[in-house]
DNA sequence: GTAATATAGGACCAATTAGTCCAATTTACA
DNA sequence: TGTAAATTGGACTAATTGGTCCTATATTAC
């Protein structure tokens, strides 16, 4: 290996400005405020990131990544498949107290705010969703199998159906409900699941 | 009166500024991008609508006011509150063939964008749910009324699950979401509506 | 020591932004 | 005809944007 190596932590740094980009979003996110969180210099930043929109890119992968392997730890680690189920809507509840803001999702906040005019940035937002679902479905089907859930209704439907309960909540939550509203939606939405013929 | 009169619309063109402001957001809608599509001088903008964003918070209100007044004559058309409901639902469906684009829901989208930076828009989305679950509310308990709801959950309750799922519904449209996973995933919430116990 | 690379910092750039101001013109009414 | 107001259009600002380039310095391996 030739020449001074890099001081900074590469992924340090791309993870605080992932968390940047989550709270405040792509526009809204200057050079300055990246350069300032990540705390190195505008030399350093376009000679290892490239450009703006590629950190973000990357970002966003990296937000993906840790989603969809948080999620599969919960489910692997969940007393139950239904209880990891009842666990990813009832812990939106806790977005409504985080310290760093009401973001959401970086993924959906990203399809509200640009997929409509950058395809390749809506790819991966499908791509992110889609991972997510799979594992909703997994789920669900495990769910199905333990009698949790009836198999009336096909696997893939709910796990349709439970992407879009937790869009709405992170919505509800960027949009101000209240910690108990996010609870009691989430809690009847479980219960939706439990007591369908 | 005294002076030569208006000759544009000013309804018209805060419509058209608001359909601008829905598609894109309000960041990404430039002052030239307004004024092109409203076909009137910046000197006339100025001297008529103050502000970019004061013009937005006028729009919102519209937006509001046209929103709550759709639904309040749907409830009333509708043929039961139950059929009203389902529709409501179902209809988000067709935000996927919008020749306009995916736009969502200006008041989500205007969450997302940037409730979190101004309390006065904060305070207006909040209103602005709030009204449209009011009138959730006020269909939820006709339901229960009729029979066709079941009376052992809160009608409230219901009213914030019906917010949150049309919520998701819009989010995931924004995302990418195919028509049909759409109508399944509102077709399956109604059903949640008419099964429970 | 030298080559190779990373660093910080600043000059610079072209574009865009929202917004102000002014001058010239048009349209109404009294 | 005169006054009040709306019109357009362009000049102009001050700020910010993402991005490039250059210089000087620091740090490593060979």
């Amino acid at each position: 290996m030739l020449g001074r190596p890099r001081k900074f932590d590469e992924n340090g740094a791309r993870e605080v400005a992932m968390q940047l980009f989550w709270a405040k979003g792509y526009e809204a996110t200057s050079l300055s405020n990246l350069l300032a969180a990540m705390g190195i210099s505008k030399s350093s930043f376009y000679q290892t990131f490239e450009s703006k929109h590629t950190l973000f890119e990357q970002c966003l992968n990296q937000y993906r990544d840790i989603l969809v392997s948080t999620m599969s730890e919960g489910l692997a680690n969940a007393p139950t498949p239904m209880m990891f189920i009842k666990h990813a809507l009832v812990d939106v509840a806790n977005d409504t107290n985080d310290p760093l803001g009401r973001r959401g999702c970086l993924m959906m906040n990203t399809a509200s705010e640009f997929s409509q005019r950058d395809s390749n940035i809506a790819r991966c937002v499908e791509a992110g969703i889609q991972a997510t679902k799979d594992i909703f479905l997994q789920a669900v089907k495990a769910a199905q199998a333990d009698g949790d859930i009836s198999s009336n209704t096909r696997a893939d439907i709910l796990a349709d159906y439970l992407v879009t309960v937790v869009s709405g909540l992170k919505s509800q939550v960027k949009a101000g409900a209240s910690r108990k509203q996010i609870i009691n939606t989430a809690e009847f939405s479980v219960r939706t699941l439990q007591e369908m013929a």
